[in-house]
DNA sequence: ACCCATTAGTCGGATGTCCTACTATTTATC
DNA sequence: GATAAATAGTAGGACATCCGACTAATGGGT
């Protein structure tokens, strides 16, 4: 164990440092930012699932769950609920089989179009959801760790990075 | 259809409008930083997951070679890696069985404690960790994107989140 | 009317992450 | 020294995500 770095030091401050040493300047940042990026993600969502585990729900079928719940009719289309959520189709299929067999919501034939599948949050749904984000709000989302006035920058220039990406 | 909503809107924008619409304004700030980064992940694994698909590597696999390629000895016991990388042992586990398999590292028993075990970098594992660094660099790092002015608050600003979260 | 490209969803497979055991080994305690 | 507690890794299972391939239905162009 020949490890010279401080204790207690930032692993992702570390690895810039190592790129600035390699005369990588102009790609530290975006390292760091990625990175950071990874990091911030994976300990957001595990907040948010130890939040919503005694529901039995996912953040994935939550982030379903509010967009029916939403929505003016109750129900959307699988395809839209993907393009809005900006996941795969296949991500989409994936949780509304495990929110119907929860009896959250339930697949309906689109009057018009056959191809197309109906996704109709169902009054328990609605229930779940409402539950659901008054647990995030109070747990979470209202947390000064996330919710401090330089997170506003965050989403402003995070919102500028999707839009370049093409995300809307 | 009835949807309302200007087209090419933010979702997330209109995610906040619903949030402050329902009187949850406390949680609107924090609805939409986790909701951002859940996206700006997504966007930017990606965006890395693709430069990475020639060298047959994933980001996960990427780092844990980085960092035994950044390290003193080339090698590293495999609860070290975790800590670094804060991700869970198994996922060490898994990634090292796959760059095993791809003769990239290679479990070597430690000298002295028998329970541990270290992971050691082949030389081939340094050219594609070298070849994968210049490749990210080039193509994903240095993208004004991420490498920007307002990218760098959002580092900070992440690196706070993280360290009230325990991270290091 | 008919054929083919497009669109909507699903299926199976690959990856990564976490959690809960479980084994093996080391260390601390009595 | 023997036993209990802590530590290092692995195994199996649950989830979410993506991709490629496949089925079914719609619709445009001839």
């Amino acid at each position: 164990m020949v490890d010279r770095r401080p204790l207690n030091s930032d692993p992702i401050a570390e690895a810039r440092r190592q790129w600035e040493a390699h005369g990588w300047n102009d790609a530290a940042d975006g390292m760091a930012a990625v990175t950071s990026l990874m990091r911030a993600h994976q300990i957001a969502l595990s907040r948010v699932e130890t939040v919503l585990k005694p529901l039995e729900i996912t953040f994935a079928r939550y982030e379903v769950l509010m967009l029916l719940h939403l929505s003016s009719r109750g129900s959307l289309p699988m395809g839209v609920i993907g393009s809005r959520l900006q996941v795969h189709q296949t991500s989409v299929t994936n949780a509304v089989d495990r929110l119907e067999a929860a009896h959250l919501v339930a697949r309906q034939p689109h009057p018009t179009d056959r191809r197309t599948t109906l996704v109709e949050i169902s009054a328990r749904g609605r229930q779940v959801a409402e539950r659901a984000t008054q647990t995030l709000n109070a747990e979470v989302f209202t947390d000064p760790l996330l919710s401090s006035a330089p997170m506003r920058g965050v989403v402003e220039t995070l919102r500028d990075m999707r839009q370049q990406a093409g995300d809307f």
